[in-house]
RNA sequence: GGGCGGUUAGCUCAGUCGGUUAGAGCGCCUGCCUUACAAGCAGGAUGUCGGGGGUUCGAGUCCCUCACCGCCCA
């Protein structure tokens, strides 16, 4: 819609000054979306620089010269709020998606909702700095090289280590790109110039030294252990990437002989193949019918090797064997049971791993050796049938752990695995990682929205487990771990060493494993503003400390972490929006690892100042900053999963999946941002309509026309001879005298919308902010202020007082809109915004500008007041014109009984009524008035005077359901009013508001009565 | 098995601290191509607030209970 060539963005080139005639009559969002898009990235609209110096920010250069605020309708001389705020941002770290993935759903309305606040929070004048990135994702960018490698007939082992992770990153680097390219197209307000890659050096780097800190600290250590293993992806998976199904198994009851022949014992287990590798027999402790057993051993059926004698194992009592399950005694397979692991430590058992990897058995010499384990079931089930050993086979409802990314049923597998104690105090002392992430939240460091999610967290994180890290995969952060073949020693190092630190061997060989990725994303809230810094660029606040926290371990070690500038800028981050699915997965782990690691990173200045006088006691004490300043962020807001329509989870398998990118080329970006904003109520999933997302195209088109009807009037205007000053607005928090009611009322509006945006948006209720909006804009702006405002602009010579006030509040009331509206629609805001500037935009983008604050606008309690009775008067005479059947193009007089104020305000307002109501003349009745042409509100009573017949039976029903409305009314009122206790305990405004209504009611009543009893019979 | 949500108009959802006669969008019905917009305008109909019990002067809202749906954890 430029109306003439805007300075930078890249527009089409248009005649100049186009009429508003020639502009598309419809809304086109794909002619301009993809324009600003790249514009924006282009200009680097939305970039943060590092603070140049101190680290209070006290002025961020680019948001500073950029933003031109108070462009219009500022309170002149003012003073700039956004000077006090400047000292804190605004800041947001994308939860990155997968390099692999695309973009759904899920991702647009976080981002959406991110940007929507992103925006708002920098227009109200917060610096705001929103990073994006992407996740190298592991095990699932692994497998989609490895599917690519297999349509070539390559496989990842026969290509080797290195030559594939080469071929990972090239995959990168031609597909990695997909899915920010898709983010842009979204309008996502991001610092570009800061997007990173978790596997990018710097990133890596950090990764590696906070791995070696960790294990320096004795909270990292390697151990053999029951894993998750997916025989599948032949790698470990933690707790949380298992899922657990509901199967029908079998039980199999097996008996196993006594060793001595005096007798036997049946064991009861789900799992016959494991046998294989039993090295014991577990009975309850309190169980009387196996206590003469205890201490006897049983021979293992089917263990023989090589033709030898079968093995023998001892029963034992534990309590873990529970008398009620099978038959009460349970098989213990310590190598392939988290429980029977257990077990098999209390008593110090043997552990025999009879699955290999792919979880086939191994053990060479039996005759099941090389045996799938579904298959190894199969048969020695077979064979204990043939030997007569198995006792019963029921049917038995069992929970499956499933390997959530490749569904292969899990084998827990004892393997050697490296683990993150996650309630072990540091070896230098300090607390555990999961209490300080109890204690952020618990003390109300860390903020969720909604509340609830706040008891989910805690509950895991009072049960956490240590956290499994290590990963079997080539894809992602190697350990810097060196196994070295003389002493078996490890040797964990920042950098590649040479020799083994224990024995000195030069025969060292790196850990094959890498991290699993929520390690490193775990860390992103710091790594991406530069942990752990080095000495150069480091920012030593030590010199600006104030006297008071002088610390006797100041000096650093060469470990501690410096505060960068941008960590002392940015950190702690404001806000996390993300989903419930990764609570656990991520939110919880940044939070652990924030709080770990920032605690040892000193306060900025500006933080230093807000220490409490407990917090200054502490850091006497130790080098750091309190929890307070540790954590990776302030608030988390969890938003809910985006459903279909039918309100059915979106899912590749059933097909329902809606992808965002396709609905947008349907309805435009910005009507599907505004769908989901509109929707995002917290802790209510979205069933995404897409009737709701054409109404909203349908919202979009409505500015749009609204846009073509203010430049049609601005190019009357001018061709009239008024002057329009866009950049100077005559308007002053005092409206002249001439300004009409509706503008006034308008003004008042204004004020009370942005208020409402306010307080939605400061609560997270992105669905109030956009519906107050919607319902202003179309409402109230549309319905109302710009049907009235035709009857102002009428541009005849001379210049006249009322027409010019009109057309400039006309102008500053649709372009403070567009900026309430921006942060929802930012194309098409940004679009009408340039096209109304022509050419000289105050700003290079409306997102740029100040975003409209209550005091911007002139209220007016009794202009509201008069413009509602207007608007009940029009609403009533049209309601009433629709009853007569009064032809919609033809005028009629109408007839009004109601006190001085209502008929000065009617009188005054004629042209007003006769324009939306047409109404033709005034006639003012002394008496009320209850004729079928008539109809009563509290404040008035009106008549069209109209000669055709009304229908009589439908008028009947109508009254008729009134009376029986207000009699029901009427007596509960009254009811209320002769109650004792109701009249003493209700507060006053409670019983004056229903008094008053009663007395309403009552009077609608007799009225409606009145109204019935003239009506001719039947 | 433990925990947490939800059930309000035909559909999708709001409903604040318990307070006056429960709202929105979409859909539906009627009439209008009104010089910004038919992707529009004007008007209209639609509710056993899941069932039952309780607290209260007063309950969609708080408590108990039942039913159904969903999610998380084990």
């Amino acid at each position: 819609m430029n109306r003439k060539d805007t300075p930078k963005p890249p527009a089409q080139s248009q005649q100049e000054q186009s009429p508003a005639a020639n502009l598309p009559k419809a809304y086109d969002p794909a002619a301009i979306e993809r324009r600003w898009a790249e514009y924006w990235v282009r200009e680097r609209l939305f970039d943060v620089p590092t603070p140049a110096t101190a680290p209070s920010a006290s002025r961020l250069p680019e948001m500073g010269d950029e933003a031109p605020n108070g462009v219009l309708c500022r309170p002149a001389g003012g003073p700039s709020k956004a000077g006090k705020e400047r000292a804190n941002a605004f800041t947001l770290l994308l939860p990155p998606p997968n390099v692999t993935g695309r973009l759904h759903m899920g991702h647009m309305l976080n981002q959406t909702e991110m940007d929507i606040l992103a925006r708002w929070r920098r227009m109200g004048g917060q610096p705001s700095l929103w990073v994006p990135g992407t996740d190298h994702a592991g095990i699932a960018t692994q497998m989609m090289v490895e599917r690519q490698l297999a349509t070539e007939g390559a496989d990842r082992k026969s290509l080797g280590r290195d030559a594939f992770t080469a071929r990972v990153w090239e995959w990168k680097r031609q597909y990695g790109s997909a899915i920010t390219n898709q983010m842009r197209r979204l309008g996502a307000s991001v610092d570009w110039s800061r997007e990173y890659f978790t596997m990018d050096d710097r990133l890596s780097l950090a990764v590696k030294e906070a791995f070696v800190r960790l294990y320096e600290q004795g909270l990292i250590y390697r151990g053999a252990y029951i894993v998750n293993w997916d025989p599948i992806q032949q790698t470990a998976v933690s707790d949380l990437e298992v899922t657990h199904e509901d199967r029908l198994g079998k039980l199999y009851h097996i008996r196993y002989p006594f060793a001595d022949g005096s007798g036997s014992i049946v064991v009861a287990t789900t799992r016959p193949e494991t046998m294989l590798g039993d090295t014991a027999v577990a009975v309850n402790p309190t169980d009387a019918r196996y206590a003469a057993f205890i201490g006897k051993l049983v021979s293992l059926p089917l263990s023989a090797l090589n033709g030898a004698a079968n093995r023998e194992i001892p029963i034992l009592a534990d309590d873990w064997a529970q008398p009620e399950f099978g038959t009460g005694a349970v098989k213990v397979t310590p190598a392939h049971d988290p429980n029977d692991f257990a077990i098999g430590q209390r008593h110090a058992l043997a552990s025999i791993t009879v699955l290999d990897t792919a979880a086939q058995i191994d053990l060479p010499g039996s005759p099941y050796h090389g045996l799938d384990r579904f298959a190894a079931r199969e048969k020695i089930v077979a064979d204990l049938e043939a030997l007569g050993l198995l006792v019963e086979v029921r049917d038995h409802n069992l929970a499956i752990a499933i390997s959530q990314r490749s569904r292969a049923v899990i084998e827990p597998r004892l393997s050697l695995q490296w683990f993150l104690a996650v309630n072990k105090t540091p070896a230098a002392g300090g607390d555990s990682i999961a209490s300080n992430a109890i204690a952020a939240v618990r003390d109300g460091h860390i903020k969720f929205t909604p509340s609830m999610y706040e008891k989910t967290y805690m509950e895991w994180m009072n049960n956490i487990h240590d956290w499994c890290i290590s990963r079997q995969l080539w894809w992602g952060h190697r350990i810097p771990a060196w196994h070295c073949t003389a002493c078996h020693a490890i040797t964990v190092a920042r950098d590649t060493p040479t020799a083994c630190n224990t024995c000195g061997s030069t025969d060292i060989s790196q850990e094959t494993d890498v991290l699993d990725t929520w390690f490193s994303s775990g860390l992103l809230p710091f790594t991406v503003f530069g942990w752990p810094g080095n000495s150069e660029k480091a920012c030593h606040s030590d010199t600006e400390r104030s006297e008071g926290s002088e610390s006797p371990h100041f000096a650093q070690s060469e470990t501690a972490s410096a505060l960068t500038p941008d960590l002392a800028a940015f950190y702690p981050t404001a806000l996390l929006v993300t989903g419930f699915d990764i609570l656990f997965f991520w939110v919880a782990r940044m939070i652990m690892l924030g709080t770990h690691f920032m605690r040892d990173v000193t306060a900025s200045p500006a933080q230093e100042a807000e220490f409490t006088a407990e917090e200054r006691r502490e850091l006497a004490t130790r080098t750091g900053r309190p929890l307070r300043f540790a954590v990776p962020f302030r608030e988390v807001y969890i938003h809910a999963l985006v459903r279909d329509a039918n309100r059915e989870k979106m899912s590749k398998t059933k097909g329902n999946v809606i992808d965002p990118i396709e609905i947008i080329e349907r309805f435009g970006t910005d009507a599907v941002r505004f769908t989901l904003a509109s929707m995002a109520s917290p802790g209510t999933d979205i069933a995404f309509s897409e009737a709701r997302t054409e109404g909203n195209r349908g919202f979009a088109n409505k500015i749009w026309n609204a846009a073509r009807f203010l430049f049609m009037n601005l190019d009357r205007a001018r061709e009239a001879g008024y002057k329009v000053n866009l950049t100077a607005p005559t308007l002053l928090a005092e409206l002249p005298d001439e300004t009409p009611l509706e503008t006034r009322w308008m003004f008042s509006r204004l004020n009370a919308v942005s208020a409402e945006v306010h307080r939605a948006l400061n609560d997270y209720r992105f669905d109030e902010a956009a519906n107050a909006i919607y319902q202003f804009f179309w409402g109230d702006l549309c319905d109302w202020y710009l049907e009235i405002v035709k009857l102002r602009l009428i541009f005849e010579a001379p210049v006249n007082a009322v027409t010019a006030v009109t057309l400039a509040s006309l102008t500053v009331v649709f372009e403070s809109a567009l900026r309430l509206l921006s942060p929802f629609m930012p194309f098409l805001t940004e679009e009408i915004w340039h096209a109304l500037y022509a050419g000289s935009p105050p700003a290079k983008s409306i997102a740029l500008t100040h975003y409209p604050q209550p005091a911007d606008f002139p209220a007016s309690m009794l202009s509201v007041a008069a413009m509602e009775t207007m608007q009940e008067l029009i609403a009533t005479v049209r309601v009433l014109r629709k009853d007569l059947n009064v032809p919609e193009k033809e005028a009629a007089p109408i007839s009004l009984h109601a006190g001085a104020r209502v008929i000065a305000l009617a009188d005054a307002h004629a042209d007003m009524l006769a324009r939306l109501a047409r109404v033709s003349a005034i006639e003012i009745a002394p008496n009320p008035l209850t004729g079928n042409n008539a109809r009563s509100t509290a404040s008035f009573d009106v008549a069209v005077l109209y000669e055709r017949t009304i229908d009589i039976p439908a008028e009947r029903e109508r009254l008729t359901k009134d009376l029986a409305k207000y009699e029901k009314g009427l007596a509960a009122a009254e009811r209320q009013l002769g109650n004792e206790s109701f009249m003493s305990k209700a507060p006053a405004h409670i019983v004056e508001g229903l008094r008053k209504q009663a007395a309403e009611t009552r009077t609608l009543h007799d009225k409606t009565r009145a109204a019935l009893d003239a009506l001719p019979p039947a």
